[in-house]
DNA sequence: TATTGTTATACTCTATAACTATA
DNA sequence: TATAGTTATAGAGTATAACAATA
């Protein structure tokens, strides 16, 4: 463990401090919370099941049970049977969930392109991706 | 919005997913929650008044008043008056809040380093570090 | 008058344990 | 027996509105 390797850490918590904050405010104007979008932006082009939530969010299966319900409550999102397996269900994003996902996609890309340089945009996408790849894996 | 926009920022709101996951496994081996290893964190080698740290941590000023006492309720946090001005409370870390602050720290490190490759952390930590502060400015 | 922290309230997020239906 | 989703429960996070103390 060297100070470089603290350094990272350091930086990486700050980053994610910083787009927590940006992201729940944009969540917010859509009447959301963080954990509405988040899941709501991970349901897009998807249609995953409700464990398969749980693992991508984090969180127990117990709390996509309410999760879902809400969204679906405004329309959001809708369950629908998987025929191969009774007992799994899927969830599907509804048009005015796609149009509000698309929403905070877009002001969140917005809010960044406001605060960062323009040039290295595309550099840092990459390094992004592969960080992201590399932390999923694990 | 060009697509190289729309893709830096589903890079960083997959990042942003990851390290959320990652931080609230690490800060529950802790017996803490994501947001009061953030809390606890964000007063580390500070004394932040309850203002200050609504706006760290971008929430509204209402919750810190539950967030501290629960955290000093554990014997990580305590409260002091600031003498410039009587209605203003600083947060300040005890010894136990300094030492479970720094293991989580430590996890959050070397969970990176197992996941991330050796050569270009630095780089890529710098790279952060400029991304956190073009964030923060805005 | 304005600001800082608090309280009351209502809703959301979260994990644990126990349950039903299906495999 | 094992797995997918649900319910009940308890605790924590969150914003809004109203408040007391201080500036």
């Amino acid at each position: 463990m060297t100070q470089s390797d603290r350094d990272l850490a350091a930086a990486l918590s700050g980053l994610h401090r910083e787009i927590n904050v940006l992201y729940s405010v944009i969540a917010r104007r859509s009447g959301l919370t963080l954990q509405q979008a988040t899941l709501l932006c991970s349901v897009a082009g998807q249609r995953p099941s409700f464990g398969e939530l749980a693992v991508l969010l984090g969180c127990d299966k117990t709390n996509i049970t309410g999760m879902v319900d809400r969204l679906a409550r405004r329309g959001l999102l809708a369950r629908e049977p998987d025929p191969a397996d009774r007992r799994v269900i899927r969830v599907v994003i509804t048009e005015q969930g796609r149009s509000v996902g698309e929403d905070i996609r877009d002001a969140f890309a917005k809010e960044l392109v406001a605060r960062l340089p323009r040039s290295g945009r595309r550099e840092l996408a990459a390094t992004v991706e592969t960080v992201v790849a590399a932390l999923h894996a694990g």
